[in-house]
DNA sequence: TCGTCTTAGTGTATATACAACACTAAGCAA
DNA sequence: TTGCTTAGTGTTGTATATACACTAAGACGA
């Protein structure tokens, strides 16, 4: 135990569970993998950490190769560590969960063979429908740390202000109701959601409307914007 | 990235903070180093991950074997992956918080060089006071492992019950109370919180008190008791 | 230009949770 | 029996959460 005996090495590697919300939806990003094991299926986006970078470091790298994502919110979310979760090396996973907003996404969330799959969360288990598919198995212990991030998430939008991330710097009030229903998976009061939220304070008016088919909406933005 | 080669290996390690609640004060255990590096300095007890074992069951096994500790509440904290977090080799550490009644505490406690601190947090920063000696400095980057623990374990504290981990199966009201307040480091109002802790329904009275110097108080037990 | 469609926007009443606060009860010991 | 110490108990005001329905504004087509 003073020394490092090479079996006490192990492989470490990062997985980012990637979420935005679209057409009412969470989404995240899956790639399909191109190699063994599990070749051809979908798993989410990760990597080896370098011996020289953070777990941190590597999952920003991550998000900036698979998604083409810079600056996004990132936060560890758990290490799963179970001896057979790779069926071929010992590897150990530092999970983390990225929140993107649509506007951020060009063509770059195209790299690759990946693209974005609805997160259906009716009451406890997660599936990840493809346009009516029956629910894709992931990868490795994927469905797992996709349903611990689903988890975390649901759990943080109550009472720390996260549901900014996922939206432009200027949004409508049911944009970011939208944003909470999807996440939470039910419907939201209207009236009750736009006065606790602009009691809180967390959110400013700006002098603009969303125009468009109907009567234009009032923009806000989130008062203290992560720079 | 589709094989691993030995450069992608690192050591993963596990590292334990061990809390119970005595005399008033939430305490840590500590163990002092034998070896280089950080020789004679005091950390959190740990080890490394086998290479067939989980994290988890790495955990539990330090736990035995520093502390003679089984069964109790152990959960992952956070995972610490600073390439220099070990001034010699590359270490990420995937850190676990436990929660242990004094009850369970035997002569198993003073195994090797360890004993208990009180971890005194004011508004913040958390300090680990030896009997009124300054703050002590852990090793490695164990005081940040240990703040992250305490501020866990206190946001847990207020809405999951984990505060009977800390106390033996039978307890009175105030030595509840007491962990609470040990926990978050504020008086709470007697009244409030028997009430609310009633009504909540995670206690159940037994036909029992505790006998003592002064008025007998009625013991309670936790009615979900975690088998 | 008028009517219809769709989304935006607003307030009140009720129930529940939280916070502040002080005295009596029971046993022990001198 | 008196004094000391800890156990035990309710009410009131305030804040927060919930349930609930109509009017306002613009777009578009007849």
């Amino acid at each position: 135990m003073n020394t490092i005996e090479p079996s006490d090495r192990i492989g470490v590697a990062v997985d980012v569970v990637i979420f935005t919300v679209d057409d009412g939806h969470l989404q995240v990003l899956l790639s399909r993998r191109e190699h063994e094991p599990f070749e051809d299926r979908w798993a989410l986006p990760g990597g080896f950490v370098r011996p020289d970078e953070s777990a941190d470091q590597a999952a920003e790298r991550e998000l900036t190769a698979k998604a083409g994502l810079v600056g996004v919110f990132l936060e560890q979310l758990y290490t799963f560590s179970d001896p057979a979760r790779d069926p071929r090396n010992r590897v150990v996973s530092v999970a983390y969960y990225a929140l993107v907003s649509r506007d951020r996404l060009g063509a770059q969330a195209g790299l690759r063979e990946s693209r974005w799959f609805r997160v259906d969360h009716g009451a406890g288990e997660v599936q990840v429908p493809e346009l009516g598919l029956a629910k894709p198995c992931l990868a490795f212990d994927h469905d797992r740390i996709l349903e611990a991030a689903v988890h975390r998430i649901q759990g943080k939008l109550e009472y720390v202000p996260i549901g900014f991330q996922l939206l432009p710097q200027r949004f409508t009030l049911t944009e970011i109701q939208q944003v909470y229903e999807a996440v939470l998976g039910h419907p939201i009061d209207k009236r009750n959601f736009r006065s606790k939220l602009l009691k809180s304070g967390q959110v400013r008016e700006v002098d603009a409307y969303r125009t468009g088919a109907h009567r234009p909406a009032r923009l806000y933005e989130f008062t203290r914007r992560t720079f």
